[in-house]
RNA sequence: GGAGGGAUACCCAAGCGGCCAAAGGGGGCAGACUGUAAAUCUGUUGGCGAUGCCUUCGAAGGUUCGAAUCCUUCUCCCUCCA
C-alpha cells in the first residue's frame, strides 16, 4: 500500500506538509531519510532511529545484490525483518552507482556492466534486474534504474542520459511484478533547463506513485541546483510526493522544501559523523579540532537529543581522537537527529505559515563552517 | 673488566661526504565530504623580515671547499663474554 496526502500548502512558496502511508506505517512530509546503504544506517541501531522518529530509511540495491545477495534478504523475510527495522524503507536502484562507480562501469542501451568494488567480479544490471532485486528486497518504495550523469557533463551526454532514463523507467514499470511496492520515477537532465523540462515531462507522463529529481548535488553549485528545482518542480504533479535525491545539507533541506520537495536523503550526516564533524544549529562543528579540547558544552546547545543531553564536545573529541567506535555512534546519532528534528520543525513552520520566519531564523544562526559555539 | 652495537626532528625510523631542513610511519594541526568503493581522502608539521637566510641529526673538538654522514675524546643506552 502507498498513499500520499497533502495536508497544508504554504501560500508563499511551493512548500507543503503531507503524509505518506506505507505497509510499514506512516510518516509526515517533508521528510529526511537517513541512508543505510548496506541495510544498516552506519553506527546506529534501528531502535535509535525509532527513538528519534525517523519514519523511513534508505537501502541500496547494488550493494545488497552484491552482498549478501537479494535471495538471502528475501529468505530472511525481506529487508524489514532482515535488519529489524519496522518503519518504511526505500531502496535506491543502483542508478547512483552508474555515476559513483564510473571507473568500474560500462553503460549500454540494455543496462550497465559493473565490476564489483568488492571482488572485481563482473555484473550486469538492467532496469528489469534492478526491479527484480528490489522486489526481492521488499522495500516499501523502490526506484527506477536511471542513468545519473556526472557534473560537469556535455549537453549531448546529459540528453542521452535523460532519454535512456525515460526508456528505462518504462521498462522498470513493465518489469514490476509486485503490486505492493511504490515505484518512483527519476528525472535527470544535469544542469540544462530544457533537458530537465523534457525529463520531467517524460517521467511524469508515466503514471507512478511518486517522482524523484536525480543528478543534483553532484558538484554543481547551489544556485544551479535551485534553478533546476524551480524549473522541474512546477512540472511535477502536486498529488504525488517529490523526492530530491542525495540532498543534503541543512540549508539544502530548507531551500528544497521551499521549492516544493517532500523527501530527501543524504549520506552526509552519517558520513560526516564518522569523519568527526557534527551538524549543529550554528553550523558544522569539527569535533576533532583542538578548539574543543576543554570545551565541556554539548555539541549543540539547542539540541535535545540524547547525545547533547549527556556528552560534552571535549569527551566526543577525545573519542574521535582515540579512534573509539563510540564516537561514530554518538556523533551519527546527533547528526541524524538534527536533520530529522529539523524537518519536524520545518513541517511545524509550514503548518503555521511561518516557513519564512523559520528560514531567516535558521540562517541567522547557521554558518556553513560555523564553530557551533554558544 | 673485555668485545661489539647504538644515540637523527614530538615519537618510531631511513639516510652513512655535496642533489639533506633530512625518506617513510605514527602522533599533532587543519581542510574536504550531498541517491555511501568513505571509521575515508587531502594538506601541513624546526625558526624567520622567507624565489633567501638562520638553527638542527647525543656533547665537545678536528679533517675537508663542503659533515647527520669521516677522525678523536666524552656522556648515555643495548647485546654478548667474564
Amino acid at each position: 500500500m502507498f498513499e500520499f496526502t497533502v495536508h497544508k500548502q504554504d501560500s508563499n512558496s511551493r512548500a507543503r506538509t503531507g503524509e505518506i502511508k506505507t505497509a510499514h506505517g506512516s510518516f509526515a512530509t517533508p521528510v529526511f531519510m537517513p541512508v543505510g546503504t548496506q541495510a544498516t544506517v552506519k553506527a546506529l541501531d534501528p531502535s535509535d532511529l525509532e527513538e528519534m522518529h525517523a519514519g523511513i530509511i534508505l537501502a541500496n540495491t547494488y550493494h545488497l545484490y552484491l552482498r549478501p545477495g537479494e535471495d538471502i534478504v528475501r529468505k530472511a523475510g525481506g529487508l524489514h525483518r532482515f535488519m529489524n527495522w519496522k518503519g518504511s524503507i526505500l531502496t535506491d536502484s543502483g542508478g547512483f552507482q552508474v555515476f559513483s562507480l564510473s571507473a568500474l562501469r560500462k553503460i549500454d542501451e540494455d543496462g550497465v556492466w559493473f565490476s564489483s568494488h568488492i571482488d572485481g567480479s563482473r555484473h550486469y544490471l538492467t532496469p528489469e534486474k534492478a526491479t527484480a532485486i528490489q522486489e526481492a528486497l521488499g522495500a516499501d518504495i523502490i526506484m527506477c534504474f536511471d542513468e545519473c550523469a556526472p557534473y560537469p557533463c556535455s549537453y549531448e551526454e546529459a540528453c542521452k542520459a535523460v532519454e535512456r532514463t525515460s526508456r528505462w523507467a518504462e521498462r522498470c514499470r513493465a518489469a514490476q511484478q509486485r503490486t505492493d511496492q511504490a515505484l518512483f520515477g527519476i528525472i535527470q537532465g544535469g544542469t540544462f533547463e530544457d533537458l530537465r523540462r523534457q525529463s520531467a515531462a517524460q517521467i511524469c507522463s508515466i503514471d507512478l506513485p511518486g517522482y524523484a529529481i536525480g543528478g543534483l548535488s553532484v558538484g554543481e553549485g547551489k544556485n544551479e541546483m535551485h534553478a533546476m528545482l524551480d524549473t522541474v518542480v512546477p512540472l511535477m504533479p502536486e498529488t504525488k510526493p517529490r523526492y530530491l535525491m542525495g540532498v543534503g545539507e541543512p540549508e539544502d533541506l530548507i531551500e528544497g522544501v521551499k521549492r516544493g520537495i517532500d523527501m530527501f536523503d543524504c549520506v552526509l550526516p552519517t558520513r560526516m559523523a564518522r569523519h568527526g564533524t557534527a551538524i549543529t544549529s550554528s553550523g558544522r562543528l569539527v569535533v576533532r579540532n583542538a578548539l574543543y579540547k576543554e570545551d565541556f558544552l554539548p555539541l549543540d546547545l539547542e539540541c535535545r537529543c540524547y547525545v547533547c543531553q549527556n556528552y560534552s564536545r571535549a569527551y566526543l573529541r577525545h573519542l574521535v581522537k582515540a579512534g573509539e567506535i563510540l564516537a561514530h555512534h554518538l556523533i551519527t546519532y546527533h547528526n541524524v537527529y538534527f536533520l530529522v528534528n529539523m524537518m519536524a520543525e520545518i513541517r511545524e513552520a509550514i503548518q503555521k505559515e511561518e516557513l519564512d520566519i523559520y528560514r531567516s531564523s535558521f540562517y541567522s544562526r547557521y554558518r556553513r563552517n560555523g564553530m557551533g559555539g554558544p
